[in-house]
DNA sequence: TTTGCACAGAATGTATCCAAAATGGCTTAT
DNA sequence: ATAAGCCATTTTGGATACATTCTGTGCAAA
């Protein structure tokens, strides 16, 4: 299963899923022998880790003084959308002079499982995965194609800002998801017909409006988006933290 | 003088540097033991060290094998030069946007100041290393005026591929470090004017230019790039280590 | 000769313990 | 009453010791 063999991943890989999905709430502090005994494990991988996802971005360190969930403002969300949207579209450009018999079959494939997925007129919930599934399956097969490593590792870093993740979908309104789905159809055309500069201009359109529409949704439904169901949902007892919250007061 | 308050991040600090410059080589295993001891520290924050580095993607990981310098292909370095001319060139548009009185002062002194290191017909040794630190501010200013943290995050990490650092410039040709600052004339006044398009295409090729000269230059003088003076060269220890070369013969 | 196993040595991963630094409350002087 | 300074407690940082995993060598069997 999980290739996390040491503690040290573990721990990383439980945070980064407590900080996402919200457990551990922007700006908390990581108290270190709290936060071991509640993963059971000692201090010393659990500082290992707590560096590592310092690091990466998602909490903040100051020395001696300890590690802290990294708050984002909007501006680092709009900021993460806004770069997003530009390497994603380099990727297209990229991806245009690199296209394969395969790797076309491959675009058009992932394409018509979104045609399936979204055939009547919602998309029901049971759907919902599959389609996340398919999305990012498309979104990274055109940045493997690219050729460029830096795109994909950067790209998934973005994807650590808690709101600009692929794993925040807004599925309220499904012309929307249609409408999106519609720009796969015509990136993967455009990147099988080597019209790079297109398929790069769609797909800067198709992240630039998600954060519009992002923006949008938070205004008519706020708060409603720090409980967001993960992608992979195996039961996690690092859950039981946040309930001595109150007693700060 | 420098805010590196523990030894975690004193040992990230000089593992970076001696990586970057050549003193760890690409492959090599990094035996915990010895790494200790030469750093003078123990192998807690020696491991909590090379954790940070391993995410930053300076070495490489694997469970219970242990930690490699990291090597980078030519398609590695080719490809965060690609990357970065995108995202500087993305900070460029941006920037246009954000232009103030102050910051239109700040670049045209940083670019006057290149213009007085370079008045001469070559640049003498003395003047590399200042020359070097307005290249950088030069860039970093632009960034910040994009008021995009993630474009100086990933760039900033893109420096941290060993031949697609500033601090890697090729000093051989004074044509081509005059036409490059010419280059930084041209941004600077096209962000004045508020010619955001324009300032993104010279960038764009400033940085491509750069990948291709580095290529040329690779070919002419191979194996010449690894020894790379540091911006910062206060005496270090960690360098009584790469004696023993020639007996890899 | 080659393949597989076992054991020894070494290196990695983790836990525990100690030192250093910071936080918070208290006293004291103004 | 307020503010500065000092001490106790808490928390972080690092060193050491222990457990686990890996590697490589040698021997035995096919």
């Amino acid at each position: 299963m999980s290739d996390l063999h040491t503690s040290t991943e573990v721990a990383i890989e439980r945070m980064r899923e407590a900080i996402l999905s919200g457990d551990l709430r922007p700006g908390e502090k990581l108290h270190q022998d709290k936060l071991a005994e509640m993963l059971g494990i000692s201090r010393t991988p659990l500082r290992t880790a707590l560096t590592a996802l310092a690091q990466s971005g998602l909490v903040s360190y100051e020395s001696n003084r300890g590690f802290y969930v990294r708050e984002f403002s909007f501006a680092d969300v709009a900021g993460a959308f806004q770069v997003r949207a530009e390497l994603e579209a380099t990727a297209c450009r990229l991806a245009a002079s690199n296209m394969s018999e395969a790797a076309e079959r491959n675009l058009f494939e992932l394409v018509e499982e979104g045609d399936r997925l979204l055939s009547s007129d919602s998309l029901p919930p049971e759907n919902l995965v599959p389609y996340r599934r398919m999305n990012v399956c498309f979104h990274t097969a055109i940045m493997n194609l690219a050729a460029n490593p830096w795109i994909r590792t950067f790209v998934e870093s973005l994807h650590n800002v808690p709101l600009a993740s692929d794993r925040v979908i807004m599925w309220r309104d499904f012309y929307v998801i249609r409408r999106s789905h519609d720009d796969h159809h015509r990136i993967a055309r455009a990147l099988s017909l080597g019209q790079g500069e297109r398929a790069a201009a769609i797909m800067r359109e198709h992240i630039t409006f998600a954060l519009e529409h992002l923006h949008t949704q938070l205004e008519q439904f706020p708060g409603d988006f720090l409980r967001v169901p993960t992608v992979d949902p195996r039961p996690k007892r690092a859950r039981a933290r946040n309930q001595n919250r109150r007693n700060t007061a």
